[in-house]
DNA sequence: TGACAAGACAGATATTTGTCTGTTTTTTTT
DNA sequence: AAAAAAAACAGACAAATATCTGTCTTGTCA
């Protein structure tokens, strides 16, 4: 391979062996000598050795293919959660047997706790910064503190609200002026909370 | 090692693997053999081959730690894109290459084009639902149409804003009455588009 | 019980892969 | 121009790893 200046093909070298890993297969040494033309091996090797002395690259001695990102909190790792369609009063656990699609979450921000994921209905959270069409990361419980926005169900139909006490009442608070409270003791209707949303996401576009 | 019924030790083994693949270090051969305490190198092997027929792992034959998980018309799958910090004028390649974090993506939703992502600083957009700390998730991309959501880099910093035109001028739009709009060729300022908003994400808690 | 399939073991071989020592060429610096 | 540093090359060796062939053991089921 031709000659050239300090540092230009170590950057391309990292390059490579970094969307190697992010795509899930850590070139081997003789891999990257390939891919680079090098005519010996030592010169692969002695670029990757540079940047796992810069800290840019780590490896477990000894081991092939074992290159990796170094980790900044353990992040490289991601779980999927079922995204259901409608819920049906009741029954929660066959909604999640059977989801519409799955989503990717970060393992080491949610290790504890089932997690599902809903489409929300309506713009009843429009001040809360959830809009219709958001998804919302669930935590599975059945019990929730003040300020929490919860995914409940109410009758036949799961809702999106900020959960709030008022003199000793349980109260789902909409975050839209155009929408009422519900206070679940007046309604007659069965009610139950299935959870804490954790996270939201929208898709644009 | 003791023998077990059919399926049961297949399993565990399924699940380490797997788990070692989400953690980024797929074992080898031996190193399955260790974990489950078998004496022989073609038991671990055994199942391996096992699950890689049945379709629960994917292998590149001949290739040390090779294995991987399957993708299953990409719901299954996904990338990690890298989170940024601070960004500085002119130097995009060099934010991505010095990550804070890692974001799981669904590979099957943005299968072309670079993402990063971004955590925004302020409510200037307010009213489209994107908060302070919310993070964006960004296509790379120079160009971008009327209405798109884009992250700018004006002077020296990076800028979530919407993209509209106003008579013939580029005017980059908040979406809060107390911020007023950016129109860069009234800037003395040097400004670029460095991406599309295509996501939004909010961790509550 | 006997046949059969799956699990586990043993030992050996081939390939991949990492590592080492030393030399030559090119670029950068003084 | 000389010295120093970095890049690339050469050839070899050692360790890790995958793979192969054959046998024994255990569980399942007719």
């Amino acid at each position: 391979m031709a000659y050239t200046p300090p540092g230009q093909t170590r950057e391309k070298i990292y390059e490579f062996v970094r969307e190697r890993i992010l795509n899930g297969t850590p070139p081997s040494t003789r891999e990257v000598q390939m891919a680079f033309g090098f005519r010996a091996v030592q010169s692969a090797r002695q670029h990757l050795e540079a940047l796992v002395q810069e800290g840019r690259l780590v490896k477990d001695s000894g081991k092939a293919r074992s290159h990796r990102l170094p980790k900044i909190g353990g992040a490289h790792a991601s779980n999927l959660i079922p995204v259901l369609g409608r819920v049906q009063a009741g029954d929660l656990t066959a909604a999640i047997q059977n989801p519409e699609d799955y989503l990717p979450v970060q393992q080491t921000r949610y290790e504890s706790g089932e997690l599902f994921a809903l489409t929300v209905q309506g713009d009843s959270m429009l001040r809360a910064g959830i809009l219709h069409g958001d998804i919302v990361i669930v935590r599975r419980q059945q019990a929730a503190r003040p300020g929490d926005i919860v995914v409940a169900l109410v009758g036949e139909e799961a809702t999106v609200k900020r959960y709030r006490v008022r003199s000793g009442r349980i109260e789902l608070h909409p975050e839209n002026e155009s929408f009422e409270s519900i206070i679940p003791s007046q309604e007659g209707e069965p009610f139950s909370i299935l959870g804490k949303v954790i996270e939201v996401r929208r898709h644009i576009e």
